[in-house]
DNA sequence: CTTGCCTGAGTTGTAGGATGACCCTATGAT
DNA sequence: ATCATAGGGTCATCCTACAACTCAGGCAAG
C-alpha cells in the first residue's frame, strides 16, 4: 500500500483515530457548535487518509450525536446537551475526582434502587439476588469471580425495580467503575484488595426480603460509600443523607 | 445509482437502516453474545447494499462497544453489560410505558442534584438559575422558549452539583424527555399546553438560593412528578418519598 | 511423531474513483 | 420583482483493488 504520511498517533484503527482527533477538537471548542466542518475530502486530506475512512469516522461521531450531517450541505457539530448518547472517555476515569464523581452518581442511583426494589421485587427476583449473593460467598470469594458476582448482584437488583433505564443506567456506571479498577489493578497490583463486603450485601438482600425500602435504601447506600473508599475514593459532603 | 433490492424499512440512511437492523437482531438474542457476525461481504448481500454502507454500520456499532472486530478474523458481538456507552432508541420513547419509567429515573436524578445543589452551589451558579428563571417567566411565556428555559434552568442546576456526571446524566434524560414530546405535539397537535409551572420553579430556586438542601430536594421532587402529570404520566408506587 | 516454517484462503482495513441525490445560489427569462 | 433553471458544492452510495492480518493445513527437517 502507499506509505502515507499521517498527522496522528499510532495503533488503533484510523478511523477510530480520526474520530478522536475530531472528538477532541469538538470537545475542546476548537468547533464551536452549530459550525460547519470541513467537507470529507478535506478531512482526507488533512488526516492523509482516504474518504472513506473519514466517513467511517464521522459515523461514529454522528451515533453519539456529536455530529450531524445533512445530505448536500454538510457536516455539522451538536451542542453537547442534546446527544443522544452518553459515552464516558475510559481516559477520564482515571483520574480519581472522576472516579469520585462516579461513585456519587451511583450512590444516588444504587440507593434509589434498592428503595425501589425493596417495594417492588418478586420473588424471581429475589431468587436472582440471592443466587448472585450465593456466588459471591462462595468458592469464588476474593477471586476475579467475586467481583462479577458482585455486578450480577447489583445488577438484579436494579432490573427488580422493573424499570428498565435504572437498569441501563445502572449497569452502565457499575461497568465503567470495573474496567477502571480493572486497568487500575494491571498498571499498579497492589490494587487487588478490593475485597467484597459480604455482610453489607447480606444487609441489603434481608431488607428486600423484607420489602423495607428504607432499610434497604439504607443498607446500599453504606455499601456503596464503603466500597468507595475501598477504592481510595471518598465521598465528601454528603448532605441529605440519613434524614 | 444501480437500483438494488433492499430487505429492510425506508426513510433513514442506509447506514443507520442497517446498524438497527443488527442492534435489534443482537438486543432480540438472535445472536448470542460472542458469536461472530456475517462477513461483511456476507451482511452486503443479505441487506442488498454494499460492503462500504455495512462496514459504516459495524463502525456505529463498535462505538456503542456491541460489537468488537479484529482485522483477519471476523466482528463478534460483545456482551450487552459491558457497552461503553447509553443510547436510547427514540421509537422506544413513544411508548408511554417508557415515559413512565424515563420521568422515574429523571424525578431520582433531579432530586438528588438539587439537594446537592443547594448544598454546593456558588453565587455564580445561583445566577445561572435565576438567569434561567427569569427568562422562563419572561415574554417566552407559553412559547417553545419557554421549554428551552425550562431545560437550561435544570442543567444549571445539575451543573452547580459540581459533579459533571450529574450533569451529562440529567441533561441526557431531559433531553430525551423533551424531544419525545416535541414529536408527540407533531403528530398531535393539542399537545402543547405542556405548560411551564413558573412558581414551581421559583420554590425550587428560594430552596436553593437559602442553602437547604432537604426543601431543594422536596420542591424538585414535587415538580417533576408534576411535570410528568402535566404530560400525562402517573409515577405510581412513590414509596420511600417524604420520608 | 514432533516441531517449525510456509503457503494459501478468508477476513477486515484502506485507498481511490465514479455516480446519484440533494442543497444553495446566481443567473436569466418572464 | 418574481419565478424557473442551471451550475457548483456536498454528502450518500457504489464499486474495485489491494494491504494487513489470522488461521489452518501441508510439508519437510529433526
Amino acid at each position: 500500500m502507499k506509505q502515507r504520511s499521517s498527522i496522528i498517533g499510532s495503533v488503533e484503527a484510523l478511523p477510530h483515530r480520526v474520530a478522536s482527533h475530531l472528538s477532541r477538537e469538538i470537545e475542546g471548542g476548537d468547533i464551536i457548535p452549530g459550525a460547519r466542518l470541513p467537507t470529507e475530502s478535506q478531512l482526507a486530506d488533512k488526516f492523509g487518509v482516504s474518504r472513506n475512512v473519514v466517513r467511517e469516522a464521522i459515523a461514529q461521531l454522528r451515533a453519539d450525536g456529536m455530529i450531524e450531517a445533512r445530505q448536500g450541505v454538510g457536516a455539522f457539530v451538536m451542542a453537547p446537551e442534546q446527544r443522544t448518547a452518553i459515552r464516558i472517555d475510559r481516559e477520564a476515569l482515571k483520574d480519581q475526582r472522576n472516579m469520585e464523581q462516579l461513585f456519587e452518581l451511583r450512590s444516588i442511583l444504587e440507593t434509589e434502587s434498592a428503595t425501589l426494589a425493596a417495594a417492588r421485587c418478586t420473588p424471581d427476583d429475589l431468587d436472582a439476588i440471592k443466587a448472585a449473593l450465593d456466588r459471591m460467598g462462595g468458592e469464588e470469594r476474593w477471586e476475579d469471580g467475586s467481583i462479577e458476582a458482585d455486578l450480577l448482584f447489583h445488577r438484579a437488583i436494579a432490573r427488580a425495580t422493573g424499570n428498565s433505564y435504572i437498569y441501563t443506567f445502572i449497569s452502565f456506571v457499575c461497568e465503567q467503575i470495573r474496567q477502571s479498577i480493572h486497568y487500575a489493578r494491571l498498571t499498579n497490583p497492589l490494587h487487588d484488595l478490593v475485597e467484597v463486603n459480604v455482610a453489607e450485601h447480606v444487609r441489603i438482600y434481608d431488607a428486600l426480603a423484607t420489602h423495607d425500602p428504607q432499610a434497604a435504601g439504607e443498607a446500599m447506600r453504606r455499601h456503596i460509600d464503603g466500597a468507595a473508599s475501598r477504592v481510595g475514593v471518598e465521598l465528601t459532603a454528603k448532605i441529605n443523607r440519613g434524614k
